[in-house]
RNA sequence: CGGGGCGUGGCCCAGCCCGGUUAAGGCGCCUGGUUUGGGACCAGGAGAUCGCAGGUUCGAAUCCUGCCGCCCCGACCA
């Protein structure tokens, strides 16, 4: 190969980078910490985009559109919210430029002064909450079961291509509910399409589970989330879904009138998932010769690569390779056929291995001669001839394999990084080794922090399917509940 | 905000210390030809306010001053 990515034993999150990058997932715009999202990334995004779509319609919920601007003085009703995002957010101050009366160029018109600032979301609780109050009179109105597809800006300081971007995209649901167990059955049901989807689509194993109160979305009573392990043994958070209680209700005055008659403050939920989890697509399947790619999520299932000498034998390949497009499309997979006669076969095969696309089906003159193909695996890099004949009901089989082999793969990866402790020395060892590491706290947040400065862990969640046996506190020796998950994190 | 790096055709970059008149090379692009089972080759061609602003000088990509921007590593956060 002409163009080798680095290692990722050498340096991860170069090989991270160079991969964003070199399989046109997205590149650098010239703001800081903003990516243009290229064609085939953005084809990625789509897929995920519809699947999860689909999954919300199907429990309930509709697409709205909430807008980019929120007054200022909305973001500081919710004392905790305020917090949180207040000092991340972007300023719109002036609606106008004009031509710098001393040179060239453009200036802000002074004049042009916004009387009331605008913050560019960072989130849409507070204008949302702000819109509810308007539409919810009564329990006739509940449950309201809103999500929007929408961009985001936060200024964060330190900026990685899809994993945190200045701007991302995102969905954000927020529901509006009568009672506090709806709104806490809603909270974790999406917390549960999440992982379904992580781990159906993404073929990436989560661990679901509550986050510290330290950890906890700003004004939320509760965060669920997912967690994911990527190749270097940190935890990503995938996915989190918050039960919101009666907070943004309250800040917002949002009441509803019960069958009884009487005013009461609905239960929210809000939960998100955004273009991170392409950087975690990435992290979780991809390998040193580029991205590797679950079939279901992939733009292009399967490329198909014509291999010929001359005109002549060219046309005669390209034909059967149309034939074998078609009868593979009718089969509903997703196919290309790349016959651009100005690319080499070599050049091809590098090119599709570098962009993740799970199956390669080659045809050369032999193959026409034998009713065969060559058919190239992406995850394994392992190559098998097959007859032509049946082959999309073959082709889907494998595909199938594919993902199925990719999830068990992460997920044994995940299993055998994930270890228990109950001493501190061992505990250090673990998150030394970049282990997932399952141990005992005392509850505490000085604990986790005082855990976090020494070791750079922190908690990632308390999993649902945890030990919940009593023990004592790893660090401190104090009384612990259960144990709870450790590891270092992006 | 600290530390490091970088700004030169679309992309990667040499040249800068030690100033000198056509700014080198590779990739890509265009034209023609030969090629094609793992990133082809030949010939020709187009394409550059050397990040910006000042200064020094006969002469600046190169030296000096100031500024701007981006990337990477930390601290902080999804």
């Amino acid at each position: 190969m002409a163009k080798k990515l680095t290692p990722r034993s050498e340096d991860y999150s170069k090989w991270y980078n160079e991969i964003v990058v070199d399989a046109d997932l997205a590149q650098h715009s010239d703001v800081k910490g903003c990516m243009i999202i290229k064609p085939y990334g953005y084809a990625i995004w789509e897929r995920m985009k519809d699947v999860l779509d689909g999954m919300f319609k199907e429990t309930g919920h509709m697409n709205a559109y909430f807008p980019l601007f929120i007054p200022k003085s909305y973001l500081s009703k919710e004392a905790a919210h305020v917090e949180g995002f207040a000092k991340e957010c972007a300023v719109v101050t002036h609606y106008r430029l004009m031509n710098d009366p001393n040179g060239k160029g453009l200036i802000v018109d002074p004049k042009a002064k916004l009387e009331e600032e605008l913050i560019v979301r960072p989130t849409s609780e507070t204008i949302i909450w702000n819109t509810y109050r308007k539409w919810i009179q009564s329990y006739r109105d509940l449950p309201l079961l809103i999500n929007q597809w929408a961009n985001v800006v936060r200024w964060e300081m330190r900026t990685r291509l899809f994993l945190r971007t200045t701007e991302f995209l995102w969905q954000e649901g927020h529901t509006a509910h009568a009672t506090e167990q709806e709104a806490q059955e809603e909270t974790r049901r999406m917390l549960d399409i999440y992982a379904k989807f992580t781990e159906g689509w993404m073929a990436m194993p989560v661990i679901k589970g509550d986050k510290t109160e330290s950890e906890r979305f700003a004004g939320a009573e509760s965060t669920l989330c997912i967690e994911a392990r990527m190749q270097d043994g940190k935890a990503l958070q995938a996915g989190t879904s918050h039960f919101l209680g009666q907070n943004f209700a309250k800040a917002f005055d949002v009441k509803f009138a019960t069958k009884e008659g009487k005013q009461e403050l609905v239960w929210a939920t809000s939960w998100g998932v955004s273009t991170r989890l392409m950087g975690a697509l990435v992290m979780t399947h991809s390998d040193d010769a580029g991205l590797v790619l679950p079939p279901k999520l992939a733009p292009i299932e399967v490329v198909i690569v014509p291999i010929y000498k001359g005109q002549e034998q060219m046309d005669e390949i390209v034909d059967r390779c149309r034939e074998i497009e078609t009868e593979l499309r009718a089969a509903g997979i997703r196919v290309k056929l790349d016959a651009d006669d100005s690319k080499r076969s070599g050049w091809k095969f590098a090119e599709y291995e570098l962009k993740g696309v799970p199956i390669r089906l080659a045809v050369g003159p032999r193959d026409l001669a034998n009713n065969s193909c060559e058919l190239a695996r992406r995850d394994t890099r392992t190559k098998s001839f097959e007859s032509l004949d049946g082959i999309a009901p073959h082709v889907r089989t494998l595909l199938d394999t594919i993902q199925s082999d990719l999830f068990s793969t992460a997920q044994d990866r995940m299993v055998k990084n994930t270890v228990h402790v109950d001493t501190w020395e061992e505990f250090q060892a673990a998150i030394n080794d970049e282990m997932f590491v399952l141990a005992h706290w005392d509850g505490t947040s000085e604990t986790e922090d005082l855990i976090s400065d020494e070791t750079k862990a922190s908690i990632r969640c308390l999993p649902f399917d945890g030990d919940l046996t009593p023990g004592v506190c790893v660090k401190t020796g104090n009384p612990s509940a259960r144990r709870v998950l450790f590891a270092k994190s992006y």
